[in-house]
DNA sequence: GTTAGGG
DNA sequence: CCCTAAC
């Protein structure tokens, strides 16, 4: 009966919501050395962080039927379509801006015009992925700023909502802290549309109301945002940002804005932090992925026009099937959200900024010698440096819904589940080098983040708001969280393993492992992975996995930082069936053969690489030959153990009397050459 | 891309 | 699990 139910029910595991071009640079690239850019050191004044998170969420496929202005919004070709329409009319309003459900490649054009926009349509991005966009300013407007914008902030509750209400032209375009973005992008719910052709999600704000509650504290600066012909008033002209105080530089968008890192929220209760700055490290393959050749594939890029060749765009991780397929079969939990909310890039973008900003080739920004090519600088003769973050990916999530579920409740299933997950909101964190940069009353020179050469090392992070702040606790080792998250739930019993043992033996083997992966199930109820909460928090700190790479967004390059910013892929513990079906695989196959195995037993399970089986077989053999005391973990019947070493000795054997074998053969070919080259 | 091993 | 050398 338990079998049967599982096999009812249709598992998803996302990786994140389809979509544009994240990118993340290869592993070799990483590890790379600095970026050797020639730019002159920019002294960043600040940074604006804008930062949205695209996220989507569902309606029933019914409710939704149900149309409005948004409605079209969604669409994905309305995206472009706005944006042109834009171009048209500067002065739009904000309402008018927000719908775009563009690609995170839109989100990256540049051109003059739309340097501007940049900010509004990040959070315009409906693809469930947060792009960051951060504009260095001048150091002496800055600091003039930030003293009158205290001053200002101080005397008045600054609600986005208000300023909107208030000034319906370009407010969109400034920037927001992240988490209020994100926040406020959800919490005004998201359209979700399922591509039933590949399976991908699209998320799309269901409308541009940007509702904020908390005061920002904002340096703005940006003549861009004001339109030539109109009277240049500052969206802030609540009195909160006089113009006065903003020196002028062009076309550059001159944001800044203080993020208190005290206010580094908790994203959700249960939500942990541990390597957040590492990005996520995903399976090989994926990573291989991010190569030069990958970054010519990205479809969107060209539909977004890309202004700017020389933004990196990463390639999306989707479609690798070695490493977690977008859909999958899952037994138990609802959904899971795994590892840190994802990574994005860092990059620089020198749209609309000064002719000396450094321009970087494509080659250059992807370019797997350039650790920083991710990190494009452009530093200009004034100091000004700009810079963006792009494309911050969702956690992974894993949805259950019975096969008779309607796609109206799948969607819903969704939405739920990134509502969950962003209830409580983000914060973005700084990090230089890995480490965070705590005092938000530091100016970036005093934290070192004023050369390109600290740029370099310069990394974002998103964190949920109910993260502890240390996210280097969990680091590497889950378990400590594991303890530290009684809270589980009793709906989702279900684990990966366990999830992954249905998929497998659904397709691959019979109904023992079924039972067993039942078993598993419950015998992991103590992982925290089997808890959805659980499973985030843990996720969160140890890994910002395949899809759901962490939020934590690195230049990633050096070698040095590499292994400090690499996230760990999550710990994902063997069940017994999975350990069974790995004995049995290699009963027949022998070792030596680990692909063959990978694709016998564990086909379907794609986060099992065949590095990780043979891996397991290595523990597993070493495990078989300790004393029951000695072992840690899910206790592996001792049966398998025994076939382990009995496979073990077999193949060992085995192998060493072929290569005998082949030796001998090889031998006594040569005799018999030689003996025909005699004759 | 796979294997094999050390970390 | 990660990372690499070696193939």
């Amino acid at each position: 009966m338990y079998v049967r139910a599982m096999m009812e029910r249709l598992d998803y595991g996302f990786r994140g919501f389809q979509v544009p071009p994240t990118a993340r640079r290869p592993r070799s690239t990483r590890r790379r050395g600095p970026s050797k850019k020639s730019a002159e050191v920019g002294q960043v004044c600040a940074f604006e962080l804008l930062a949205t998170l695209a996220g989507k969420l569902l309606q029933d496929s019914e409710s939704s039927a149900s149309s409005n202005a948004s409605e079209g919004m969604n669409h994905p070709a309305f995206s472009q379509s706005v944006v042109e329409k834009e171009r048209q009319d500067e002065v739009k309003p904000l309402k008018a801006k927000g719908i775009h459900n563009g690609s995170c490649a839109e989100c990256t054009v540049k051109t003059e015009m739309e340097s501007q926009r940049s900010i509004q349509k990040c959070l315009e991005h409906a693809e469930t992925d947060c792009i960051l966009e951060c504009v260095s300013v001048n150091d002496n407007s800055c600091s003039d700023c930030w003293e009158k914008v205290e001053a200002e902030v101080k005397s008045k509750r600054f609600r986005w909502e208000n300023k909107f209400e208030h000034h319906s032209n370009r407010l969109v375009e400034i920037p927001e802290d992240v988490r209020e973005s994100c926040d406020g992008v959800i919490k005004n719910g998201f359209r979700q549309e399922q591509e039933t052709s590949n399976s991908g999600f699209m998320a799309s704000p269901l409308n541009n109301n940007f509702i904020f509650k908390e005061p920002l504290d904002l340096c703005i600066n940006s003549p861009a945002l004001f339109d030539s012909n109109s009277n240049i008033k500052s969206p802030f002209s609540g009195g909160l940002f006089p113009s006065a105080s903003f020196s002028r530089h062009g076309n550059d968008n001159k944001l800044g804005f203080r993020d208190d890192d005290e206010n580094f929220l908790r994203w959700n209760r249960v939500w942990t932090k541990s390597k957040a700055f590492k990005p996520p490290q995903r399976c090989r393959r994926i990573r291989k992925l991010a190569t030069s050749k990958c970054w010519k594939v990205a479809p969107n890029l060209k539909d977004c026009k890309h202004s700017r060749t020389d933004e990196g765009v990463i390639p999306p991780y989707r479609k690798r099937k070695t490493c977690y397929s977008f859909v999958r079969y899952r037994h138990g939990s609802l959904f899971k959200r795994r590892k840190y909310f994802g990574w994005g890039s860092v990059i620089t973008s020198d749209g609309g900024f000064s002719s000396d900003s450094v321009s970087n080739s494509p080659d250059k920004g992807m370019d797997g010698d350039n650790l920083n090519s991710s990190a494009k600088l452009h530093v200009s003769k004034d100091s000004h440096v700009k810079f963006s973050i792009k494309s911050f990916r969702i956690p992974e999530l894993y949805i259950e819904v019975p096969k008779t579920a309607t796609v109206g409740s799948l969607k819903r299933k969704v939405k739920e589940t990134v509502m969950a997950m962003l209830e409580g909101g983000l914060h973005v964190g700084v990090l230089l080098q890995g480490k965070k940069v705590r005092d938000d009353n530091r100016t970036l020179r005093q934290s070192g983040i004023s050369c390109e050469e600290s740029l370099d090392k310069l990394g974002f992070m998103l964190e949920p708001s109910s993260m502890q702040d240390s996210p280097l606790v969990c680091v590497g080792d889950p378990s400590p969280c594991k303890t530290s998250q009684p809270v589980r739930s009793p709906e989702t019993p279900a684990l990966d393993s366990a999830i992954t043992n249905a998929l497998h033996d659904s397709l691959l083997t019979n109904n023992v492992n079924l039972v067993e992966s039942n078993h598993d199930s419950n015998s992991f109820s103590t992982d925290p992975i089997a808890d959805k909460i659980t499973t985030d928090s843990r996720t969160l700190v140890t890994v910002p996995t395949r899809s759901a790479e962490a939020l934590a967004v690195v230049p990633v390059g050096q070698k040095t930082r590499h292994s400090e910013l690499v996230q760990r892929r999550t710990r994902r513990p063997f069940s017994v069936s999975e350990v069974e079906a790995l004995v049995e695989a290699v009963e027949e196959l022998g070792t030596g053969r680990w692909r063959d195995v990978k694709l016998r037993a564990f086909e379907n399970a794609d986060h099992r690489t065949y590095v990780d089986l043979k891996d397991k077989w290595k523990t597993l053999v070493h495990t078989a030959k300790i004393c029951p005391q000695q072992r840690r973990g899910e206790a592996v019947p001792q049966i398998l153990l025994d076939r382990v070493l009995a496979s073990h000795a077999y193949w060992s054997h085995h192998q060493a009397k072929q290569h005998t074998k082949h030796h001998q053969i090889v031998t006594m070919n040569d005799t018999v050459l030689m003996a025909s080259n005699h004759m």
